[in-house]
RNA sequence: GGGCGGGUAGCUCAGCCGGGAGAGCGCCACGCUUACACCGUGGAUGUCACAGGUUCAAGUCCUGUUCCGCCUACCA
């Protein structure tokens, strides 16, 4: 353990948490003792998640803020278990974000980055991540996370430079790179390729022009439809579908191309659907994907009519120079002009816009790099069949394997400046490519100097797919790459399964030989209250500093994690934050309030089995199934059941009834050991419950514990509990519930008969067997207290009860004496809704045991169950009923 | 077109392997009881979307219908 400092308790708790400079203090003592430091080299098992590297343009949003809380929530949780663990941070260069971002900034003074050239606008762009990136990493340590920052990573950084280098020579020398004009999604606005899963389609409303091009030879011509008349420019075919009887003679002639008086031929290609508008399909290979497949089939020629601004080139005639919506207003007037419009009809259709600027995508042939990606993938879907790595929730397998298996090569290579220039060079004196990890001096085969270097960067993704072990030191064989690859968990949105998952699944297990992660837990989106996607534009962001800075950051976190159930979208909500802030101040309080009535040396009693009362023993039996469900809900990745375990116990079990429990023997005087023992509980419990909620609320635990235990530890470092079934206590569990239900019956009584809560009253429990009056003789102090009471009888027998209000507590009867008070019409009325509640469950409870088949087939466990259900209920009913006969009597006798 | 998820209390949702419908908020009543009014006590509220089926038993399993989300896809 390195050197640690203490901080000194205070001598009692603030009467309120605050929750700004409790957060910023013990952030900053963390950081101090070094406690999210990780060794690469330890005892300890190694527990590893890598962080989804934000964007260095990013600001924290909510689903920042809600994945980073489950990392820090289960790095927390296994470190505390006695894991070496890392949290990996770092950030993404973010390519063509940051870019925009420079270049905005840029516009500003008027400039634009081809006014800088390229190596003055790389300064500029590391002048700016210098500046003003790295903003979120400031942001996530508000959040509170644990991750071990002297090894924070940039993909730009020298080494992972290097990794992505080595890595694109290894697919290059393998065959799995390769260089080609193909048809790619192309952004006119940034001015670069970008992948299949860059573009986003949407629907939008358009209109489908019908458009007849006229046979060179003979009369009449052929009909086609297109929602994107412009292209027409580009036509280098018609094609049909080959069993269409309407067009088979027509196969093989020739049309002429309206206002470009081109000759285009007729083909026939299965693509093409009969029953789709008029058969036949206009064929730009330059401008569809789907038409330069065709093209490939059919040897057509390709001709592109726009330039990189999806401008009109000379390749358009008349149209030179036409923006493409310009021109397609053009087209649609010339053609009519011409008579070759044939219909034009409202159509709504889906468009492709790029992610990151929503231009509309202009599908356009060029010279790119691709990865052959068909094999690697294989091997990862075999990974997760195999069970190496696991996708949690495994729904989302289906979605993994469909997409794997339907693979098709990724267009890595981008036309923009801020990324990974790709390490190929063309020897301008013999036209040799070189591709090398290291900047070469000369051709290898003519030994001449003047080499230049391939003028694209790499997709983004690329350098984020090897990120579990660029950050390690791959290609270096550290040791940290030995401890924590593959690593344990990685925590992420499922909008990046396909985009980032996948890719690092398959670059693993290529480079590696070994799944990147053991664990993939995918989280859900964060909406609004509505269940909105939250955006900029409908107004409707929660902005998550702004909840930490009014409600605090573990309210925050809490909220965070009892909202994440596995497969539902997570709807953000300001009340539900104020609940939880509710939930610290609760804390905090019952924090206040034993420390009012504990000694310092507390911890340290040694209580005598005997000396526990029912209640001591019952919270601890409650505590210990508590750190069941929540240790099972984190191994789980069930952070919604964990939450909600603890805020059960916490507030309803710990606060509402065993603080309550426990003030008269603090209070009193007369039993030193009871009360020792109370205290020793008291201590007990709550420094477990600080334990296991660490994890959620770290701050909020932090600066309880420093304060109550006071002994210069740190709860963050201290030992997760874990179960032990020897605190687990059957007895006292039932014994408790017992005396609970006999209070809140009483309790019940006063509400529903309305009786002043101060009135004092007198109450008889009758109890059949010596074995349930010992019992709720061990809860008289508690009853009398806790239900308002003067006196308190406990008797073997029924006795007459007049005047009295009556209820069925289990096997117990309980009168409340309200002679005098008594309001008899009342009394009837909740005796009455009472019988008829039980009615109800019997006539269930009979249907059921008056079934022979139930009887024969079912459990004989869950016959048994019903038998004593109806028994219970019965006598419960009698119970009442008799009540009810003395109540009559007593109103007919006055 | 294909796939996935969902329709449970006024709202937001939880309900694992089928065996007595839950939570939070909200609502109603009462209470400033010396930890907390950011509180306490008590209370009301559900044809578990609809229709079939399997089963002794279905919110839970199966089939179909319907509505709502999301993902995915080359019908111009």
């Amino acid at each position: 353990m390195r050197g640690k400092k203490t901080f000194m308790g205070k001598e009692a708790l603030t009467k309120v948490f605050e929750p700004r400079t409790a957060e910023a203090r013990w952030y900053q003592y963390w950081l101090d003792n070094d406690f999210f430091h990780a060794a690469d080299e330890s005892a300890k098992k190694p527990f590893s998640i890598v962080i989804p590297p934000p964007n260095v343009t990013g600001m924290l949003h909510m689903g920042h803020a809600l994945n980073n809380v489950l990392q820090d929530i289960c790095i927390r949780y296994r470190r505390m278990q006695g894991y070496n663990t890392l949290w990996m941070p770092g950030m993404d260069h973010a390519g063509i974000a940051t870019q925009n971002v420079v270049e905005q900034e840029l516009a500003r003074e008027g400039l634009t980055r081809h006014d800088l050239g390229r190596e003055k606008f790389i300064e500029r762009v590391w002048e700016w991540k210098a500046k003003y990136g790295g903003v979120i990493i400031h942001q996530l340590k508000r959040l509170g996370c644990s991750c071990d920052w002297s090894r924070e990573r940039f993909t730009m950084d020298e080494g992972l430079s290097r990794a992505v280098r080595e890595v694109f020579v290894r697919l290059y020398n393998d065959g799995l790179v390769y260089r080609g004009d193909y048809i790619v999604n192309w952004c006119p606005r940034c001015r670069t390729a970008i992948s299949d899963l860059e573009v986003e389609y949407r629907q939008e409303a358009g209109h489908l022009w019908s458009i007849r091009y006229p046979f060179v030879e003979g009369e009449g011509g052929i009909v086609v439809a297109t929602t994107r008349p412009e292209t027409m420019l580009g036509d280098t075919a018609v094609a049909v579908n080959p069993g269409d009887e309407r067009y088979r003679e027509l196969v093989g002639r020739e049309v002429v191309l309206p206002l470009m008086n081109r000759r285009i031929p007729v083909i026939a290609d299965d693509y093409v659907t009969m029953e789709f508008g008029s058969g036949a399909v206009k064929i730009t290979p330059a401008s569809d994907p789907n038409d330069f497949a065709m093209a490939e089939r059919h040897r057509l020629d390709i001709i592109r009519i726009m330039d990189e601004g999806a401008v009109i080139n000379k390749n358009g005639g008349a149209y030179e120079g036409q923006d493409r919506y310009e021109c397609r207003r053009n087209v649609v007037r010339d053609l009519e002009a011409g008579g070759y419009l044939v219909g034009t009809e409202p159509y709504a259709h889906n468009i492709g816009q790029c992610y990151r600027c929503k231009t509309h995508i202009e599908p356009a042939v060029s010279r790119q790099w691709f990865v052959r990606i068909a094999p690697l993938a294989r091997a990862a879907t075999a990974a997760v069949i195999t069970g190496k790595t696991r996708i949690i929730p495994s729904s989302w397998e289906a979605t993994y394997f469909d997409w794997m298996n339907n693979i098709r090569d990724w267009c890595i290579s981008r036309q923009i400046w801020w990324g990974h220039r790709i390490p190929v060079w063309n020897c301008e004196g013999c036209g040799r490519m070189i591709v090398a990890a290291r900047d070469p001096d000369r051709c290898p085969d003519c030994g001449g100097a003047a080499l230049g270097q391939e003028e694209d960067v790499l997709d983004t993704w690329f350098s984020s797919a090897l990120w579990p072990f660029s950050t390690l030191g791959w290609p270096e064989r550290t040791g940290a790459l030995a401890t924590f690859y593959p690593t344990s968990l990685l925590v992420t949105g499922f909008d990046i399964l396909f985009f980032w998952v996948a890719r690092m699944m398959m670059m693993g297990i290529y480079v590696m030989k070994e799944v990147p992660f053991r664990d993939v837990y995918l989280h859900a989106l964060v909406r609004d209250e509505q269940g909105e996607k939250m955006s900029k534009s409908k107004g409707n962001i929660i902005d998550p500093l702004e909840m930490m800075d009014r409600f605090g950051t573990d309210a925050f976190r809490f909220t965070l994690a009892a909202f994440t159930a596995q497969g539902r979208d997570v709807r953000m909500s300001e009340e539900r934050i104020e609940g939880y802030k509710y939930f610290v101040n609760k804390i905090w309080n019952a924090t206040r309030f034993s420390m009012m009535h504990i000694g310092e040396d507390a911890a340290r009693y040694v209580v005598r089995r005997e000396d526990a009362s029912v209640a001591d023993r019952w919270i601890q039996s409650r505590l210990n199934r508590t750190v069941v469900e929540v240790v099972r809900g984190l191994d789980e990745y069930r952070f919604n059941d964990a939450a909600a375990a603890l805020y059960q116990f916490i507030w309803h079990e710990f606060c509402d009834w065993y603080l309550e429990l426990v003030k008269p023997v603090l209070y009193g005087n007369d039993d030193d050991a009871a009360r020792r023992a109370a205290q020793k509980t008291l201590v007990d419990v709550l420094q477990t419950s600080l334990r296991l909620l660490h994890p959620f609320m770290p701050f909020l635990t932090e600066e309880i514990w420093q304060t109550l235990v006071a002994d210069g530890s740190s709860v963050m470092v201290s030992e997760y509990p874990a179960p032990d079934e020897a605190a687990s206590d059957p007895d006292a569990e039932r014994e408790m519930a017992l005396i609970m239900e006999v209070i809140t019956r009483i309790r019940n009584i006063r509400g529903e008969m309305n009786i002043a809560p101060s009135l004092k009253l007198r109450a008889t429990l009758v109890a059949p067997g010596g074995e349930l009056q010992a019992t709720l003789e061990k809860g008289r102090v508690a009853i009398t207290i806790l239900a308002n009471l003067a006196g308190l009888t406990i008797a073997g027998g029924a006795a007459e009860q007049k005047g009295a209000a009556m209820a069925v507590a289990g096997p117990v009867q309980v009168y409340v004496q309200l002679a005098g008070v008594i309001d008899i019409a009342a009394e009837e009325s909740r005796l009455q809704k009472e019988i008829a509640r039980v009615d109800k469950d019997l006539a269930v409870v009979s249907r059921k045991l008056g079934n022979p088949e139930f009887l024969a087939k079912a459990a004989e466990a869950v016959v048994r169950k019903e038998q004593e259900k109806a028994r219970e209920l019965g006598e419960k009913r009698a119970a009442l009923e008799a009540a009810r006969t003395r109540l009559s009597t007593l109103a007919a006798g006055g």
